[in-house]
DNA sequence: CACCCGTGGAC
DNA sequence: TGTCCAAGGGT
């Protein structure tokens, strides 16, 4: 099968099975020649790194229900924008999506550069996200390569060298695939193709549209494919937190300093995390009692225990760090998850108003 | 270029 | 419970 009846194959299977998704248009507005809103695909796209569609979904309707548009995002303010990303986790895209809306407001007008150069010129667009954007709001015949994509072209060409180093490969397989036409369905088609058929773990060979053409199937590897270098061990790293609730319901929180884990994100009060036993170092003078029990949370690259300390404060007074959120504003949930777990643990630990 | 950066679901 | 994994980007 050459080159350009496996793009038809998949062209022809996205047709029929492509997903209904809330960034997406449907095939109606499609073949009227109404082309996607370049905001929402951007949106999309960004939330969609390292993360997946169902974690995406209510976010999105949440984000696109509070700014319709690029400009409205670029005039929020910081903290309402990092408030409603928390949970989706990966912060610094949430920093960066605020950098982009801006850029695109201030120095384009409003409108997202129509070309992957000048997309992967704006903050938190990579090579990844440009070609998307491109070739899905702008029809530009660019080669989209994610995860899916390096997975079904390791697969179907049978690529045996492991990822990483495979990556260059990857990418100009998936490049001669490629169309002039609709390149932005078929960029969505493989990776559609790779999240419902072409799994990681026991793939659907069987129902697969391009399975005649599929190397790693007539060699029987396909389900090991891609391979990968080994991955390390995950240290567990000790820390502490200090959850403060004033007499008048008010919490003691910090706002975390932009770079690093969590950057620009909600937390309490508490000691650094490293694999030695943390030193006791409480945000304000007052009588903390150990609450007995911690969190446990793992990050991308270490696992975190978390032991949690409780105190009712004074009316008076003046913490060293950190400042005091009144109890009406405080939402739990702009907290990311680990500070969301240790209020969910120590919350029962004051008395209840 | 190697490392850093979250989270929740599947198995 | 532990491990792997997902529509990557920044530094």
């Amino acid at each position: 099968m050459r080159d350009a009846e496996v793009s038809r194959n998949l062209l022809d299977w996205y047709d029929v099975h492509a997903r209904d998704l809330p960034w997406r248009i449907g095939p109606a507005a499609r073949v009227s020649g109404v082309r996607p809103d370049p905001y929402a695909v951007w949106l999309s796209e960004v939330m969609l790194q390292q993360t997946t569609v169902a974690a995406v979904r209510d976010y999105f309707h949440r984000f696109t229900a509070r700014w319709p548009d690029v400009t409205a995002l670029a005039a929020a303010e910081d903290a309402q924008v990092m408030g409603e990303w928390a949970g989706l986790g990966y912060y610094a895209r949430a920093r960066n999506l605020l950098k982009c809306a801006r850029a695109v407001a201030r120095d384009h007008g409003g409108r997202f550069p129509d070309t992957r150069e000048g997309l992967l010129a704006l903050p938190g667009i990579g090579p990844y996200t440009a070609a998307a954007i491109a070739a899905i709001a702008f029809d530009r015949p660019e080669t989209v390569v994610d995860g899916n994509v390096e997975r079904v072209m390791a697969r179907l060409f049978a690529v045996e060298t492991p990822l990483p180093t495979a990556k260059p490969d990857l990418t100009a397989l998936a490049a001669r695939l490629t169309p002039a036409e609709r390149p932005g369905c078929h960029a969505q088609a493989v990776m559609d193709l790779g999240a419902t058929i072409c799994t990681p773990r026991s793939p659907a060979c069987g129902i697969c549209p391009v399975m005649a053409a599929c190397a790693g199937r007539a060699r029987g590897i396909a389900a090991d494919l891609p391979r990968k270098l080994p991955k390390g061990v995950k240290p567990t790293r000790l820390g502490l937190a200090y959850l403060g609730r004033r007499t008048d319901g008010a919490w003691l929180l910090e706002r975390r300093p932009d770079r690093g884990l969590l950057g620009g994100m909600l937390g309490w009060p508490g000691t650094d995390w490293a694999e030695t036993e943390p030193v006791s170092a409480p945000p304000a003078v007052a009588d903390w009692r150990p609450l007995g029990a911690e969190v446990r949370h793992t990050f991308t690259h270490f696992h975190l225990r978390l032991a949690l300390w409780v105190a009712d404060l004074p009316a008076d007074c003046a913490p060293a760090r950190g400042a005091f959120v009144d109890r009406h504003d405080f939402r739990p949930s702009d907290l990311p998850t680990v500070m969301r777990k240790a209020f969910d643990l120590a919350r029962g630990g004051f008395a209840s108003d």
